[in-house]
Order: C-alpha cells, then structure tokens, then sequence
DNA sequence: AAAAAAC
C-alpha cells in the first residue's frame, strides 16, 4: 500500500493544481481531473497550515506523568481549547472536548513545549522530487473503482462507505487527509475504514499500492483520538503504546512511519518508529517523550520488550503489515512471541488487522489465532500493475545473465523520464551476488548502487536514497527490496535471478507499473527455474501477457504436485476466505495435525519445503492478477 | 538452500 495509490491521487492532484499542465499519462488513460480544494491552490504544503502557534500550543503540554507511573488519564482529562483544529461539529461532538467520548486533543503526544511538531508535509521527499520536477500526472480512473469485485466474508459487516466525508474521522484527520490530497477513498479503504470503525477484526487482502496503509492508520488515529485511557505502569521508564504496527524491513517500516506521521500531525497522536541497525539510544529517546502508535520490526520490538522500555498492556490496535510475511517461517516465532507471550491483549480485547496483498490459505490459518471473529475482505482492483507492466521472460543462461543485462541498460540508457535516465530495479537472489553485480555494473560504467541485508542501515538508506533521486539509477537488490517499498519512477523490475515463489515474483514487479505509469518487467529464465514454469506461465497469461512458446512447453511438462502452480483453472485469482473452504484442504492441514502446540523447534519437521510445498498447492493469494475475480461461494 | 529480523 505505501503510498502509491495515494501518491497518484496526490500527483494528479498537484498536477491538476498547476493551470493547464499537460496531458494525462502520455494520453493513455482517461484521467479525471482531481479536485483540489481553494485553500489549497497554488500554495505550498506549508503554508496550508493554521497558524497554531507554538506558545498557544505548549501551554498544553504537560501531560502529568506520560509514559509513568500512575500517569493517570490519556489526554488529561479536562476539556481543552481546540487549538489548531477549526470547527469539528458532529452532531454531539462538538469542538475538541475530551469528555463524553469526543475528540481528544492529546496535546502531550507530541509537543513537550520545547519544540513544535516537524510539519511532515513540509519539505517531504524534496531532493527526491526536485531531480524528477515536475509530477507526472498518474491517470488513475478513479470511475473505475465503482465496479471493483469486492468479497467480504463473516457476521454482520458494516457497509462501505463512499467518501471520507461519510466518516466520522474527525477534523483534525479529515485536515491531514486534504493535505494529502486524497480526494476519494480507495476501494479497500473504503471497505476497511468503516470495519474498523465498528470495532472489528480484519484480515484484508488488497493489492499493492492500493491504500492499504492509510486503511489501517486512519480508524487507528481515529479510535485514538476518540477515547480515554487509563495507563498503567510497569516501570519508570517503560511506554504504552495502543497502538503496533509491524512490518517485515526496516525500510518498510520507515515508510509506514512516514505516512502515518503525516496522517496524525497536529492531532496528538504520537507515532514513533523503531528498528534495527539504528542506534537503539534515539529511538529510546523518542519513545520516552510519548508514543501512541508504534511502528516497528520484529527484532527491536522484542529487544524494547525484554527490556522493559515498551509494554504492549495498553495495546488497542494490532496491524500486521505484509502480514503473509510476517506469519511466513522466518517470523513466525517472533510474532507469536509479540503477540502471545508478552503483555499484549488477547484477541477480543484488542483489535487485530492484517494486510497483505497475497495470502495464502495456509497463512490464513495460522493468522486465525490472532484474530477474533473477523472479517476477511478482499477487493479487487481495476487498472492494477499487470494492466500496466508489461512482462517479459527470457531463456538466459546463467553464464550470459551479466552481458544480457548490460543489453538491456544500454536500451534503458535511452529512455527518460523528465530528462533523468528512469530508474531500473535488478533482483538477485543472494547478498553476494547483490555486490558482485553491483561491482561488475560500476566497472562497467553503470552507475549502480545495492540494497541487502549484509549492508550497514546506513548503506541501506544511502542506497534507496541515492537510488529513488536518480542518482544512482540502477539497484540491484535482494528480496529484502521486494515487499512494499514505494519507490516512484521504476520503470523497468529485471529479475536477474527469478525467485522460487510465483508470489515474490509478483511483488517484485510490482515495484515498477505504479501511480498510473507504465512499467515493464523482464525475467532472466534458466533450468534452474523450471519448478517456476508452470506458475510464470499461468500468471501472465491472466494477466494477458505473452507467454514464449519454449515457456509454455516447460510448464506443460512440470507436474502439478511437484512445481509451484497456482490452482489451475484458469483466468482467476480470488482472494478467498479459508473459512469458506470447508473440509476441503484440511487433509493438508500440516498445522491442524497436533503439531503446531509444541514450542516450535523440534516439531517443525522440514518444515520449509512442506509449508513452501502447501502454500504453492494453494497459493490463491491475490496477485497482481489485473483484477481478482472474486468468485462467491463456489469453488 | 535464501532473505529478513536485535545486539
């Protein structure tokens, strides 16, 4: 989700601000004008802002004992002037009050008098934006989200909703929602926003791109704002945070913080980030001067929590991220550790969302256990990447993978976007090979840079700095770059090493195809793919690509059982909710058998290839498939 | 057998 979706909603909208910029998208696609409200014409972000002064605002900052023992009352109690926030009325609500379950001003989240909040629409992404100027319009159809296929699944779902003037967010977010520029929610968050609201479990499938970050953190904002707590203390120095949200990369988790930063400015909500490869001494720091909703990656957290410095007793909101991911082996342990063996909540007393844009069934199961009588919501998207990435796969043998590469960067050489060379994202599959490649692209005058896990967080952000401004226009990247990242101006995802699971696969390439661009995707194919034949094959003719003939044969040839295929069947990828499927797969339940209470260790019995074997079985993730038919009851 | 994720 990222920022992607928004972020085109927010490039037509600044483009359409401009008076007559050009045309939409090399005139591709329709694009409707998007609506920028008077107060926000021909200004800078800035300047938007109500001039809240910092003196007006530090006169309510002391929040007694935030973060300490008997910290009394969230928010302080006692209504307050609502500085900063004009004229929120919502039938009872009116103003900021506090009491009776109106907003809060929360003043003390972020504001400890010594300095004001860091206005995050600010100067936001500006080396970045200045070396591609002007934005490019996106041509995002937003009339084509009336139609989506959306599936719901579970007891009494609450109706989506239209506009985000249908929700009672609240001013101070409805504000930050304009500076953004999003004009209309998109599908999920359309369907989200409202279950979340009601005060329901979530297990939501969306794609890539489609907003599902804002989805999670606007009703997590909201809630926040809207009601009292009553903090405990477990400690001097430790903070309750009520709300988490976890993400599998460090980057991702970076990012998350940055859009829900933007989303809760100057509502008091407090969100901080944590994660490793920092230095853990500024982010305890931070943490100290209050947080409300934590951002982090798995490590740390555990780290934070061993330590005593952060107690999940006062968690409200849950939201796994990627969450297939996160329950994927790797995190497996350290999520349940998280999630059961600490001070969080159970489910039913604290509110669990998981988003993701695949989610396998088997995952699905797993997931159950986190969550309370959910609801599974999976939408559809028109004019998705596939639409929009162009896929190509080529027979290269492994010893002709680095000139055949060079090829196509010398093609790519040519092609700009605003007078910078775009940008090219290259997958490896191993950190070695990462710097290997990266080593031979700068030896040959390719001006390359790499992003892994054997890299210092520092070298991490350089890379993806000097990466998305163009700098260094081409990245060579592990998985680690795979899952989430917005990273605009990608116009061509090489995988130079195919990974081994179709559903990588389709989150690699979609890095590239967004916010309404063209993208175009070429796989390097060799004998050491073939188990990928069969599911390559299958995915891009659903997503009307052109399958090589040599490709077909392959994957004719490998067998079902043996290969990872997506279901066959043909032209559909729905997003289904395991609950549905009845006994059906429960045979394959390797989960159900009586397994799954040992400590994990011991009984993981090959534990990887089998979880790879049934989740390739059964790998009904929602792809990039252009758009997911989401089939009813049937099978 | 790979990547990621704490110090």
């Amino acid at each position: 989700m990222r920022t992607s979706w928004a972020d085109s909603a927010a490039n037509s909208a600044s483009e359409s601000a401009a008076p007559a910029s050009s045309g939409n998208n090399g005139g591709q696609r329709p694009t409707r004008a998007t609506y920028v409200p008077p107060h926000l014409r021909n200004r800078t972000p800035s300047t938007d802002l109500p001039a809240s002064s910092p003196a007006v605002q530090s006169q309510f900052n002391d929040r007694v004992g935030y973060g300490g023992p008997g910290g009394g009352s969230r928010g302080a109690g006692a209504p307050r002037p609502d500085y900063g926030r004009p004229g929120y009325v919502s039938g009872v609500r009116t103003g900021g009050s506090s009491v009776g379950g109106g907003w809060n001003n929360r003043s003390g989240g972020w504001d400890r008098g010594r300095e004001r909040e860091v206005n995050p629409f600010g100067n936001d992404d500006g080396e970045v934006e200045s070396t591609f100027g002007e934005q490019e319009n996106t041509g995002i159809n937003f009339d084509a989200y009336e139609d989506i296929p959306v599936e719901t699944s579970g007891d009494n779902v609450p109706l989506p909703v239209n506009t985000f003037a249908e929700i009672d967010l609240g001013e101070a977010l409805n504000q930050n929602i304009r500076r953004c520029k999003y004009v209309k929610p998109t599908p999920v968050q359309r369907n989200a926003i409202p279950i979340v609201l009601a005060g329901r479990d979530l297990m939501a499938c969306a794609q890539t791109g489609s907003g599902k970050t804002a989805a999670f953190c606007f009703p997590i904002i909201s809630g926040i704002m809207r009601e009292q707590y009553v903090q405990r203390s477990r400690g001097p120095r430790t903070v309750y945070p009520l709300a988490l949200i976890l993400s599998p990369t460090r980057e991702l988790s970076c990012q998350i913080h940055d859009e829900a930063r933007k989303f809760s400015y100057q509502t008091g909500v407090k969100v901080v980030v944590a994660y490793g490869g920092a230095p853990i001494n500024q982010q305890l720091r931070e943490l100290e001067r209050g947080v409300d909703i934590l951002v982090a990656t798995p490590g740390r957290l555990v780290d934070l929590l061993e330590r005593a410095r952060v107690s999940l007793q006062m968690i409200r909101y849950l939201a796994l991220d990627e969450a297939d991911r996160m329950l994927d082996m790797g995190f497996e342990p350290q999520i349940r550790k998280i999630v059961e063996q600490m001070d969080m909540p159970p489910p039913g007393r604290r509110q669990t969302m998981l988003f993701s844009a695949t989610f396998p069934k088997e995952i699905q199961r797993l997931a159950s256990d986190f969550l309370s009588n959910y609801i599974f919501l999976a939408v559809g998207r028109v004019g998705s990447s596939t639409d929009l990435i162009i896929q190509r796969v080529e027979y290269v043998h492994e010893t002709d993978k680095r000139s055949h590469l060079m090829d196509l960067l010398h093609a790519q050489r040519e092609t700009e976007i605003n007078g910078k060379q775009s940008l090219t994202l290259v997958f490896v599959e191993t950190k070695k090979g990462a710097d290997s490649l990266e080593h031979w692209l700068c030896v040959n005058g390719f001006p390359a840079t790499t992003i892994h896990g054997d890299r210092t967080q520092q070298e991490r952000e350089m890379a993806l700095r000097s990466f998305k401004s163009g700098k260094t226009p081409i990245l060579v990247a592990t998985d680690v770059a795979a899952r989430g990242l917005d990273i605009p101006h990608v116009a061509h995802v090489v995988n130079f090493d195919l990974p081994n699971d179709i559903d990588d696969y389709v989150h690699r390439i979609g890095r590239t195809g967004r916010a309404g661009k063209t993208g175009l995707a070429t796989a390097f194919f060799n004998e050491n793919n073939m188990s990928l034949a069969r599911s390559l094959a299958d995915l891009m003719q659903e997503a009307n690509q052109e399958v090589p003939a040599w490709l077909t044969r392959y994957a004719s040839r490998a067998s079902y059982s043996g290969g990872k295929n997506r279901r066959s069947g043909g032209g559909r990828f729905g997003g289904r909710d395991f609950r549905r499927e009845g006994s059906f797969n429960r045979g394959l339940d390797y989960y159900g058998g009586g397994n799954s209470g040992g400590g994990g260790g011991g009984g993981m019995v090959g534990s990887w290839q089998l979880r790879r074997r049934i989740w390739s079985g059964c790998s009904q993730c929602l792809g990039l498939a252009s758009h997911f038919i989401v089939d009813s009851i049937s099978h």
